[in-house]
DNA sequence: GTGCCTTTGTGAAGCCATGCACAAAGTCGA
DNA sequence: TCGACTTTGTGCATGGCTTCACAAAGGCAC
């Protein structure tokens, strides 16, 4: 059998699709809050900041909710996207590691606002084990596969300095979880099938600095560029 | 004249390789600190996490720094990676919103390790301002130019609420800075030649989420998925 | 010096993402 | 009902990134 449908959503929506939803979700949250019914992909590229083309191919992906002519129902793909996103439903997370860093997330509301509830906080710190951040008591991490195991826990944050991230990562996966999102600048080793995304604050200054640098020194290309070029 | 000879760093190393050389920067630190001398292609991809191939290509871009059938020097790889990110010279970095998450970054020492140095926590909240943190005295954003200005800042840290992020983009550009770091969840506009990289807590839980869900939905190819294909 | 062995640096192929450009589709006014 | 206009959904070309595979390069033992 040669014939061979496109059909959307067949089997995977490609990792960079995947990516930008939750950035057309954010713009379509706030046209909603100012009352928008209907946008265009040419508007909602713009609040989003990606080009309108490939916009409509992520769009296309999870089915075709446009009208030509029209646009996009605002409220029509914030629910299409949310439940493609898995946002119906919603998650409970667990922090582990709550220092500096810990706290903050424990503290942010923005987790709340969509589908992410915090379940547990963990710490290996007697000294700050009890503490009450955010409407919730930080408990030992001893208990952590406990907390995952009762609470249901599919996403476990790791917030613990560098040392003790690849273990900690360890115990939560042997848990059963295979969510992590991970704060420490380690490289975590998970088996196939765990997904973890890292936020890395050093790499991205990095990555800035790389680029300052080549603007302040002069332009497209400085003398130091050509040193040994010659000949 | 026909030769090309594809000299490295000719003109641009790739987006993707420069995202990569602070991985690779901290794997050498680790072998370093281990007292490791040389090491291979094969083994400092194994650390950073990569592709072999795909490290040796990214480091050609720098230069030809390996020795064939030894492998890297470490430490001599380390100051060249180190010079190209621009992390020989030091950064001055300012940290506007000194809220949970500012605190936590200035609280942060990983900041100062490599090159990068708070030189000034702002914040628009009287009742923040005067604030010691980190050895620093919050200071009132109204004089955010100045403080720019007189300490050279050229890479700034938004931890303000989204609300303000915009606002306080505008006005650090206005005073000369290209490079922002963004964790306020909203899609920043600046004009060419500015540099913006975001950190987005909620981004990332949203793309777990999205895997998640595909995996509890019963396995790699769920009932649903093979709707429609019959045929 | 010579030959073997290891490892680099890179050509080439394949894959994925991007963005243009346009036909198809649907709305809306007359 | 019809025609003009708007906007979607997508075929296609382009470009960048990844990975394989290997010739060239260099160390090392003898
Ligand atoms: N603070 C930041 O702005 C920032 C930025 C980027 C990255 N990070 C990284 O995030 C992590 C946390 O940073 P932080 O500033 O909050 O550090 P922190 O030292 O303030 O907090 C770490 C916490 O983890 C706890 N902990 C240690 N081992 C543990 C274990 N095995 N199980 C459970 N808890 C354990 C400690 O008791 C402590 O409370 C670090 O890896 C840091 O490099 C922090
Ligand atoms: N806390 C987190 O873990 C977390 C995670 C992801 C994203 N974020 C985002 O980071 C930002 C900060 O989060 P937070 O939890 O620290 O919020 P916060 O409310 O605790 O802190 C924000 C701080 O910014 C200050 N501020 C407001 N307007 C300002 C202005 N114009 N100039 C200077 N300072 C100003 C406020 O006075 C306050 O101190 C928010 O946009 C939030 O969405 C936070």
């Amino acid at each position: 059998m040669i014939r061979r449908i496109p059909q959307a959503r067949e089997r995977g929506i490609p990792d960079a699709t995947v990516a930008r939803l939750p950035l057309y979700l954010r713009a379509l949250n706030g046209l909603a809050e100012r009352g928008t019914a209907t946008v265009s992909s040419e508007d909602l590229a713009l609040a989003a900041g990606v080009n309108s083309a490939k916009l409509r191919k992520d769009l296309s992906h999870l089915g075709s909710y446009g009208t030509r002519g029209v646009g996009y129902d605002v409220q029509y793909l914030i629910y299409q996207i949310s439940r493609e996103l898995g946002l119906t439903q919603d998650w409970a997370v667990a922090i582990v590691g709550v220092g500096n860093l810990g706290r903050a997330l424990a503290n942010y509301g923005g987790f709340v606002s969509r589908g992410f509830r915090v379940a547990g906080l963990l710490d290996a710190d007697p000294a700050v084990v009890g503490d009450h951040i955010a409407g919730l008591t930080v408990e030992h991490s001893d208990g952590l596969e406990a907390v995952i195991r009762k609470r249901g826990v599919s996403i476990v944050v790791i917030a613990t300095p560098a040392t003790a991230a690849q273990q900690v990562c360890d115990r939560v996966i042997a848990a059963g979880v295979t969510s992590i999102l991970n704060f420490a600048p380690v490289v975590l080793t998970v088996p196939d099938g765990v997904d973890v995304r890292k936020v890395d604050l050093s790499i991205e200054l990095q990555i800035l600095a790389f680029h300052e640098q080549r603007k302040v020194s002069g332009g497209p290309m400085m003398a130091e560029d050509w040193a040994g070029e010659a000949g």
